[in-house]
DNA sequence: GCCAACGTTGGC
DNA sequence: GCCAACGTTGGC
């Protein structure tokens, strides 16, 4: 098993709103960067992905969600109305790939990015480097952990 | 809203 | 292939 978080903006796809989506979950879609791109697609069924809040007041990790579907062709991509369109994606040769997540679970008190910046188990993840802007970020099984032991 | 850092585009 | 210009991300 693999694990990851993923970035999202709160007023856009909030924790909640994955978890409204209950056991259906949702489609991970939009990523429009390669290297994130990457990572979706080494993306494993039952792999373990924190949801990280970002460009809001409360910046951190939040909760946790699971792979239920593995990359799969993103929609999105192919829709002339959509924000994601891109017209340079060829069918026969799709750029963009998706993932479907569903909730696991809801921290009570999220995780704010200011501690992870402390955690020495955290130093060598991207998501504290400077200047960072990977959306989709690999954790180690320790960082991982080191993360779960501090939130309930 | 500011701005540093980064990725992408496109002219040459 | 270089690199300037541009657009975007994301913390603060």
């Amino acid at each position: 098993m693999k694990y990851w978080l993923v970035k999202t903006e709160p007023d856009e796809c909030s924790i909640d709103t994955i978890a409204d989506t209950g056991s259906e979950g949702i489609a991970w879609d939009g990523v429009r960067n390669y290297q994130a791109r990457n990572f979706l697609r080494e993306m494993a069924k039952g792999d373990q992905v924190f949801i990280y809040h970002s460009s809001c007041a409360k910046v951190g990790i939040v909760g946790l969600a699971e792979v239920t579907e593995e990359a799969f062709v993103d929609p999105l991509q192919f829709e002339p109305e959509s924000a994601y369109f891109d017209p340079k994606s060829m069918p026969e040769n799709p750029r963009w790939s998706a993932v479907r997540l569903q909730f696991v679970r809801k921290f009570k008190q999220p995780l704010a990015l200011k501690e992870l910046k402390t955690l020495p188990a955290m130093a060598e993840n991207p998501l504290v480097q400077k200047g960072s802007r990977l959306s989709v970020v690999p954790f180690q099984a320790s960082e991982y952990q080191a993360v779960l032991a501090l939130v309930d």
